[in-house]
DNA sequence: ATTTTGTGCACAATCGTTTGTTCTAATTTA
DNA sequence: TAAATTAGAACAAACGATTGTGCACAAAAT
């Protein structure tokens, strides 16, 4: 069994100080004033003993680890798992490490994450919290610790973000849905009280007001960003009396558990009831019917999150601008029915509301 | 700011020793004889000033960091993410951090992240290699890191591995489509020289062979497991002359950019051309045409391969078995015409081969 | 009353780095 | 020639935790 070499290892070979190695091997060779000989001396003998420092002790002296924790709520979700890419590739060249936790949606595991990174010394913090209550969020902020969410944040607490304009992407979709002539719209949304959902149900309902079109409130169902949640949801949903014509899944999992229920169902999409779901997915326009959806930019997401992670904590300068919100895309395929008699008239129109 | 509290910290407010405390906190009280009073004082102490042990100091002291490494070629390939998430869960009930590294299928970043989690001093590793050469992982098998391979591993290079039986899974689909009445097939392979790959191939080959269907080399296309890829190559096999009826991908990746490339084209599946994929996912029963796929268990494959490698760092006892094979499973769904005139007397059914 | 045993804890080394300070010669300068 | 520089490197402390050993005192045994 090879061990690691050690400062000391190379001070026996070549018979100098350890502080000495450190110091050549750091490039303050000048600054201390180390003769040529003794830097070739030292330098051949780093590499014939394949020297490479120990990062434990490295970070213990410097109080840095160019470690950064990730918490994600589901890295098996694709939205997630593609900010993970972005951020582990961004951060990698960036010389830093990436500890990867999932929080499986729960708070606890979360909170209990987050101490464990501290524990570990990470150089800070890039999430994807639960997103319901903020306090755990706050002990790296006591602490310090440079800290950037991904996809939700905290109106009432003052932490950098970077987030897809959930609202102006959920009133594009749902507008689109009435001008396409449905009245009857449900959302099936992901957890309550967590931002992306309270924007997107705000942007649900502001569409339609904006058409004047009265809206029934039991029409917002559903509590969870999971494929479970769509499944459930859509089975009750198409049981109803007076179902709606249009359901808007509120994430890509949801929608994959509302066609799993419409096809048990025996149900057609968008004969027999119409579809769009948020968070595009390479697979979306291969669908039985190709979906409509709203995309996110995931890549720009993670890699402008990371980038501002990482200044701040380069730099000690702090980060003045409160969170970046990306545009979304409304990607128009066939999933929505056009339905032949709605002439909408309405002041309405998706663009006269976003620009 | 606040900072950490120390043992040094506690120590000052109970004014007792560092090694007193460390020895309380580590539940070693009575072998070192401390007083039931002391203890309370230290436990309570260190309760009030939310004592969390600084695991840089800790890792270094004991030679043990309670961290594990995970390489994965792209985690944002929905197979690996899902890998990903079980390993993360199942490591971290046992106690454990994962830090992430994803090698982009680039043998030379996956040897530096290699090295970079040496030096982090993890106590195991869980990849998945590129896996066309070996050489940069004898580095960790030398300095005694116990190691996990997934899904990929060497014939040649007695590493522990969980992975698919993906010979059987080739040879089933493969069989399948020939018993369908197909008898020009393309195979749209992943990454050569893996053993995934090389397995697939052996078993897209012996399958022909079972039923003594000439086998034409050309057929066997492509060099990626990525999207990219299967666009290319599909694009490439549809413009033959005599081009296949069926096309098995080698990947759900692959899969999805020949759909891609089949769109373009204006091509159906199965009407013009049939297809099978490696890798069902949740999306691939509600295709445009429902995918036939050859599912692998890659929770499974995840939970075991982590459960195997803490044994191993646990218990110094050596890892016997060479290696794990999990078997796959046929979906048949919509993706593959039956050619009526198919008349296939062959010894060649795929169940009698495979039992 | 003296040795033995036991109790309760402190001391100090160690893990591998980094860095402020000091020390020893050799070389310059006055 | 004696004092002052300067070059080149060693010493030692520190980061925070763990652990073998030693020490002081009290109780028990002889």
């Amino acid at each position: 069994m090879k061990k690691s070499t050690t400062l000391k290892n190379i001070a026996n070979q070549v018979d100098v100080s350890v502080s000495t190695i450190s110091r050549v091997l750091n490039g303050k060779s000048k600054h201390y004033r180390i003769s040529e000989e003794t830097q070739q001396l030292i330098l051949n003998a780093a590499k014939e003993l394949n020297y490479s420092p120990n990062q434990l002790a490295r970070g213990l002296r410097l109080k840095r680890t160019n470690t950064l924790g990730y918490i994600t709520p589901d890295i098996s979700n694709p939205f997630f798992s593609n900010i993970a890419k972005v951020v582990e590739k961004y951060a990698r060249k960036l010389g830093y490490s990436i500890i990867l936790c999932d929080s499986e949606e729960n708070t606890d595991i979360e909170a209990n994450s987050i101490q464990l990174l501290i524990d570990r010394k990470i150089d800070g913090l890039i999430i994807s919290p639960v997103g319901q209550t903020v306090d755990h969020l706050k002990e790296t902020y006591n602490r310090n610790i440079p800290i950037v969410l991904i996809d939700r944040f905290f109106p009432d607490f003052d932490l950098p973000y970077v987030a897809s304009d959930n609202y102006k992407g959920a009133l594009e979709a749902t507008s689109y849905l009435i001008e396409c002539g449905h009245t009857r719209i449900a959302y099936i949304q992901g957890l309550k009280n967590t931002s992306p959902n309270n924007e997107r149900v705000k942007g649900f309902k502001d569409a339609h007001r904006n058409f004047g079109i009265e809206f029934d409130d039991s029409l917002i169902v559903g509590n969870s960003f999971g494929e479970e949640n769509g499944y459930i949801e859509m089975k009750l949903l198409v049981k109803r009396n007076n179902k709606p014509s249009a359901v808007f899944a509120g994430s890509n999992l949801i929608s994959l558990g509302a066609l799993k229920a419409l096809a048990e169902e025996n149900l057609k999409v968008p004969d027999d009831i119409s579809m769009i779901s948020f968070d595009d997915q390479p697979y979306s326009r291969f669908l039985a019917t190709p979906m409509t959806t709203v995309s996110q930019q995931g890549s720009q997401i993670g890699q402008l999150a990371t980038k501002i992670l990482i200044d701040l904590i380069e730099t000690n300068k702090q980060f003045e601008p409160k969170g970046i919100l990306l545009p979304t895309t409304l990607i128009k395929r066939n999933s929505v029915r056009i339905i032949e008699d709605a002439e909408i008239t309405g002041n309405g129109k998706a663009n006269s509301i976003l620009s």
